[in-house]
DNA sequence: CTCCTTTTTGATAATAATTATTATCTAGTG
DNA sequence: CACTAGATAATAATTATTATCAAAAAGGAG
């Protein structure tokens, strides 16, 4: 499990600078482990550090993405996410509330890609299961 | 295969009514299957429909997307993309160029969901495979 | 520690995607 | 034809993200 005193270390052994902001960021990412929004991040630390400014927590992230620190993700909302958890895995999301929750495939399903793929180098892949959690599933029921 | 002149019948068994502004964003679909942006869809109706406004694209749309006549999905573009609902199916999508290629998967994957997930109702998954397509392979190859 | 070079930061402006607002218009109904 | 809910167009407002660039800080050499 990844350690918030680590972090100068995981810094340094990515290739970057150690900074405050960038400690405070990968620090929240660490702590906070769950698909942030760069507006999320930037909040949260903005609270202890208010010089801070929204300009360096998306150079940040995106340095960070870059070394492979974090990863970026995507729904539907227009607001990219980054998740410091950047083992394969993947993500179950409810369509009402948004809740996401991760989970893990033991063996890759086998794609049948078509020919037009053929030649293409495949890096990784990523499940998004979509439906109505538990709690919504409730509240809607008339 | 969805054929622009089932378009009226289309909108009315969805429950919408029928208007020149619908069918034109539905034929557009239709006929240009893949992953148009709202920005494509304007554009390109545009063209032939002046008077047409960007935010009756996005209302459409969204409309479309409430009954089920389109997907909407998401890459790391910071653009939602728009794709007649057909059937279910999967991308595989160049991390270079953005190439998108889509593809079946037979038999679902088998998802070992965690004790989380319990309730949760499962509607439907997208798969997205990420690589190099050869052509960007080709061209970056030192 | 001090100087120097390089990188990072923060303030702001710019751009792009999307949503909200609202007056006007229109399809469907009686 | 008149009425009404719903749809459209124009516009403004929001929100997310990127670009610019001077000032500040990091890391290494001496």
């Amino acid at each position: 499990m990844l350690n918030t005193a680590d972090i100068p270390k995981l810094l340094k052994d990515a290739g970057l600078r150690v900074t405050p902001q960038r400690e405070a960021i990968l620090g929240f990412l660490i702590e906070h482990t769950k698909h942030a929004t760069a507006d999320e991040i930037y909040q949260s630390i903005h609270k202890t550090f208010p010089s801070i400014s929204v300009s360096t927590v998306y150079n940040t992230i995106k340095h960070f993405a870059q070394v492979g620190l974090v990863k970026e993700i995507t729904f539907g909302d227009n607001a990219s996410r980054f998740d410091i958890n950047v083992q394969p895995h993947h993500h179950l999301v409810c369509k009402k509330c948004g809740t996401l929750i991760d989970f893990y495939l033991e063996k890759p399903p086998s794609f049948a890609l078509p020919p037009e793929a053929s030649g293409f180098e495949i890096e990784d892949f990523h499940v998004e299961v979509k439906g109505i959690c538990p709690a919504c599933r409730e509240s809607s029921r008339g």
